[in-house]
DNA sequence: CTGTATCCTAGATGATACTG
DNA sequence: CAGTATCATCTAGGATACAG
C-alpha cells in the first residue's frame, strides 16, 4: 500500500496504461491535482521504479513519463479499480 | 478512491474476505492501527455500505464485522493487491 | 469488550510566484 | 514547458483517558 496507496499515484498509474505520455498531458488527465502534488507523485512513482521518466534535450524543455515493467504489472489491478468505480458510482 | 482509497480501508475489507470477525479480533490483525482510527475506518465503511456491522445485546458487548455483497465484489481486487504487494516486497 | 472524546503533531495538499 | 520554492491550511493519525 505504500507504493500506490496514496490519493494521486493510482490515478497517474492508470492514464499511462495506454502509452507514455508528455508531462503536460498527463497532468492534465489527472483533474484537481496541483502542480505541486503532480511532481511529488512522479518523483515516487519513479523512485519506486513503477514509471520512467525520460527528458528531452530540446527547447523548450520535454518530459515523458511511461509504465516501466513493473509499473505495468499493476494493469490488471488498476483496469479492475476502474471498473468498479464506475459500477459503484452511486454513492 | 473515496471508498478505499485510505490507508486502513483496503486492509481491513481484507481481513475480513475470509468471515466476519469479531471487533477486537479485527483491530488486532491489522497491525499498528490506532483505537481512533480502527472506529473511524469501519464506521466509514459501513456508511460507504462495504462492510456491516452487526451488535449482539450481550455483556460484555460483542460488535461483528463482516462485507456486505458489495464488500465483497471488491475480492478480485484485494486479493490482486495482496498479491502483488508480496511479490514486490523488495521495494 | 467496544467505543467515544480530547489534545497534539507531522505530513499532505493547495495557491502563488518564480527559475531554467 | 517543466519544475521548484515558499507560505498557509487542513486533515490524518497517534496517545491517552474516559464511558456504557
Amino acid at each position: 500500500m505504500n507504493l500506490i496507496g496514496t490519493k494521486w499515484k493510482p490515478l497517474v498509474l492508470f492514464h499511462l496504461l495506454d502509452g507514455g505520455l508528455r508531462s503536460g498531458v498527463l497532468q492534465k488527465k489527472i483533474l484537481g491535482i496541483s502542480n505541486k502534488m503532480f511532481t511529488q507523485t512522479v518523483r515516487e512513482l519513479e523512485k519506486d521504479r513503477l514509471i520512467i521518466r525520460t527528458v528531452f534535450p530540446v527547447v523548450p524543455p520535454k518530459v515523458e513519463y511511461k509504465l516501466s515493467q513493473r509499473g505495468a504489472s499493476l494493469e490488471p489491478i488498476l483496469r479492475s479499480l476502474d471498473k468498479w468505480g464506475l459500477d459503484n458510482y452511486d454513492n
